[in-house]
RNA sequence: GCGCCCAUAGCUCAGCAGGAUAGAGCGUCGGUUUCCUAAACCGCAGGCCGGGGGUUCGAAUCCCUUUGGGCGCACCA
C-alpha cells in the first residue's frame, strides 16, 4: 500500500509514552484515506515481537504509536559503554571523507576579538564532533597577508615609524589609518631591534618590511593565544601564497575563459548576479589592486579542485554574513557544488559585566581581546560558555558568572559530576572495590527510577553525537552535557554505592563508571578539563 | 529602501524535517548532610511562545503581514 515512507522515531518527551514513540499513523492518514487510529491499530497487529525488545505497542492520543521495551535494552546500552569505553558513540557518518573546517582566519592586522572567540570555539569543536563521525578532518587558518589591510597597515606602521625617529610632526598620520597603540609599539620595538636603518629606503620598501614585521609578530600572539584557548591549526595557509603560486592568475583565466567577467569602470566584474546575488562583484579594482573577495574564490578553487576537499565549512561572524551568498555563488561559477560548501554565520557576542555591556578590558583599557577573556575567566569556562548556545542565537556572556565558583555556574556543575565521580571511584578502589569487567556484573539490579533515567541518557548519547554532527551544532552537546550531569547527581544522592550489597555494589559501580566515560568524552569533544578532582 | 539573524517564564536560553499537558538553568521562597565531594539534591511559584492573519484534523514550529532589536548592503575584509 505504502512503499516509501521515512518513518521517524523518537524518544517521547514524557516516559509515560513509552521508551519510543512514531507518529507514522498520522502522517498516513492523509494519503492512506483512513483515520489514524485505525492505520495505528493495523500497524501494532503487524509488528512481529517475538525476538525483540519490545515488551508492548500501544496506541494513545491521536494516533501515535508507543513502544514500551524490556529494560534489557537498556542494560545492553551499558554493556556497550563498558565494552567500547572511548569508542561508545563515535559513529562512521563521515566514511574516512575529507572535511575542512576554516574558522577563525582573523586579519593578522590586530589581536583576536570576541568575534574569534566564539567562532573559535563553535570551528574546533565542530571539527572535534566531526572527526568522531569518522570524517578525516583539516582544520585550517587563513591568512590575510597581502591586500588593502595589510597596505593600510604597513602604512599606519610606517607613519609611527617615522613619528617616534623625527618626531609626531614630521609626518601625517593615515586618516583610516589603525589608530591603536599596538601599532606604534609594534614600530618602537622595530626600532628598538633594527634601528632607523627604514628612514633611508623608498616608502614602499619601508612599508613592506614594517608590516612583514608586525605581521608576523601578530601571527606569533594570535598563534599563542589559540592554543591557551585549546586550539591548533593543521594548516596556515597564506593568501599571499595564491599569488605566487599563479594559483589566482588561473582562477581568474578560468572565470575569463567561461564568460564570468566583464570590464565596466576600468574595474573587472565577475558575474555574481547569474547565480543569486543581488548584484554582481569587482574582481580587480580599477587600480589593479585585487579585492579580498577574488583572492577568496582562488582559495576555495584551492580547497576544491587542488587539495580535493569533499566537504569544506568556513565559519564566518555575522558581521561578515554578506560574503556568505556570494561565495555560494563563487562555487557555482567554479562549477563546485555549492551544497559542499557549508558557511556557518554565527552571531556576535555581548559580553557583560555587574549586569552591564562591557566593551572595554580592564587591565588594558582597550576592547576586550581572547586574551583578556582567558586572562579573567579561563579557557574551560569561556569554551564551555561559547559552545553553549545555538549559532545562530546572539550570544550574551556573563563575565562575572563565568568566574563564580558556584552552582550559578555551568562549567563547575558539570565538571563536578566527574570530579565526584573519580572520588567514588577513588574511595572504593581504597577498599578493594574495582569497576567490574562487562560479564561480571548483573545489571538487572539497577532498577531504580534514577538508575534507569541516567541509564537511558547514556543510551542516547551516540544518536546526540550524530545530531550534533549533522547539523553542526556544538551546543546540542552542551546541553547534553549539563543534562547527564543533573541525572547523575541525581543518581548519587538517591542512591548508595559504598555499602551496599556486592553485586548491587558492583553493578552500580558499572553505571557510575560508564558515566564518566560518557562525560568525560564529552568534556573533550568540548574541549574542557574534566578534573578528577575539585 | 533591500537582505540575513533574533523575539518563548523575572533573567539567559532549549524546543522549530507540524503532533500528546510548552522545557531547562539561573534568580525568589521553603526543605535535605552521624552516610561514596552540599561546587550536590528535593519541593513551591512563575507562560495569551512579540502582535495580527492564513494553511492543517492539529502551529511555538510552515506561509503572509506587522512591531521591536542585532548585523549587513564598498573598486574594506
Amino acid at each position: 500500500m505504502i512503499n516509501e515512507w521515512e518513518i521517524i522515531i523518537e524518544v517521547p518527551r514524557e516516559k509515560e509514552f513509552g521508551d519510543f514513540s512514531t507518529n507514522m499513523a498520522m502522517q498516513m492518514a492523509r494519503e492512506a484515506r483512513m483515520p489514524p487510529a485505525k492505520i495505528a491499530a493495523a500497524i501494532i497487529n503487524n509488528i512481529e515481537m517475538d525476538g525483540t525488545y519490545i515488551k508492548k505497542v500501544e496506541k494513545a492520543g491521536p494516533g501515535f504509536i508507543n513502544f514500551y521495551l524490556e529494560k534489557d535494552w537498556l542494560y545492553q546500552a551499558l554493556q556497550a559503554i563498558m565494552a567500547e569505553r572511548e569508542n561508545y558513540g563515535k559513529l562512521d557518518i563521515g566514511k574516512g571523507r575529507k572535511v575542512m573546517v576554516e574558522f577563525v582566519s582573523a586579519n593578522p592586522t590586530g589581536p583576536l576579538h570576541m568575534g574569534n572567540a566564539r567562532g573559535g570555539a563553535l570551528g574546533d569543536c565542530i571539527a572535534r564532533i566531526l572527526e568522531a563521525v569518522g570524517y578525516d578532518v583539516t582544520r585550517e587558518f587563513y591568512i590575510n597577508d597581502t591586500g588593502a589591510q595589510v597596505e593600510k597597515f604597513g602604512a599606519s606602521l610606517e607613519a609611527r615609524y617615522i613619528q617616534l625617529l623625527k618626531g609626531e610632526d614630521a609626518v601625517e598620520f593615515p586618516e583610516d589609518g589603525y589608530h591603536g597603540e599596538d601599532v606604534i609599539e609594534h614600530a618602537r620595538n622595530y626600532i628598538k631591534i633594527h634601528g632607523d636603518k627604514l628612514l633611508g629606503i623608498p616608502s614602499g620598501e619601508r612599508r613592506k618590511m614594517l608590516a612583514e614585521y608586525a605581521l608576523g609578530k601578530n601571527l606569533e600572539s594570535i598563534r599563542n593565544d589559540l592554543e591557551k584557548y585549546g586550539i591548533k591549526f593543521d594548516v596556515w595557509f597564506s593568501e599571499k601564497t595564491l599569488y605566487e603560486s599563479g594559483e589566482f592568475d588561473e582562477t581568474m583565466e578560468y572565470l575569463e575563459q567561461n564568460g564570468l567577467t566583464y570590464e565596466k569602470d576600468g574595474a573587472v566584474w565577475i558575474k555574481t548576479s547569474q547565480f543569486g546575488t543581488d548584484k554582481d562583484e569587482v574582481l580587480i579594482r580599477s587600480n589593479g589592486i585585487p579585492t579580498y573577495f577574488a583572492s577568496d574564490i582562488a582559495y576555495h578553487r584551492n580547497k576544491f579542485l587542488k587539495r580535493k576537499f569533499d566537504r569544506v565549512i568556513n565559519l564566518l561572524g555575522a558581521d561578515h554574513h554578506g560574503h556568505s551568498s556570494r561565495m555560494k555563488a563563487a562555487m557555482e561559477a567554479l562549477g563546485v557544488g555549492p551544497d559542499k560548501l557549508d558557511i556557518i554565520v554565527f552571531q556576535l557576542v555581548r559580553l557583560y559585566r555587574n549586569g552591564e555591556i562591557a566593551r572595554m578590558s580592564k587591565r588594558t583599557g582597550k576592547s576586550i581581546t581572547l586574551a583578556d577573556i582567558l586572562d579573567e575567566v579561563g579557557k574551560d569556562a569561556a569554551r564551555f560558555f561559547f559552545s553553549m548556545q545555538a549559532s545562530g542565537s546572539h550570544l550574551d556572556f556573563d563575565l562575572d558568572m563565568a568566574v563564580k565558583q558556584s552552582d550559578e555556574n555551568p562549567v563547575y556543575y558539570v565538571q563536578y559530576a566527574h570530579a565526584r565521580i573519580c572520588s567514588m571511584l577513588r574511595v572504593l578502589e581504597a577498599e578493594g572495590v574495582k569497576v567490574p569487567a562487562p560479564g561480571q556484573v548483573d545489571l538487572a539490579l539497577l532498577k531504580t527510577e534514577a538508575e534507569l533515567e541516567l541509564i537511558r541518557k547514556l543510551a542516547e548519547y551516540p544518536e546526540e553525537i550524530g545530531i550534533a554532527a549533522r547539523t553542526l551544532e556544538p551546543s546540542r552537546l552542551t546541553r547534553y552535557a549539563i543534562e547527564l550531569a543533573a541525572l547523575f547527581h541525581g543518581f548519587y544522592n538517591s542512591c548508595r554505592v559504598k555499602g551496599k550489597e556486592e553485586s548491587l555494589v558492583k553493578a552500580r559501580l558499572a553505571l557510575v563508571d560508564c558515566t564518566r566515560t560518557v562525560i568525560r568524552d564529552i568534556l573533550n569533544l568540548l574541549c574542557i578539563n574534566a578534573p578528577e578532582k575539585m
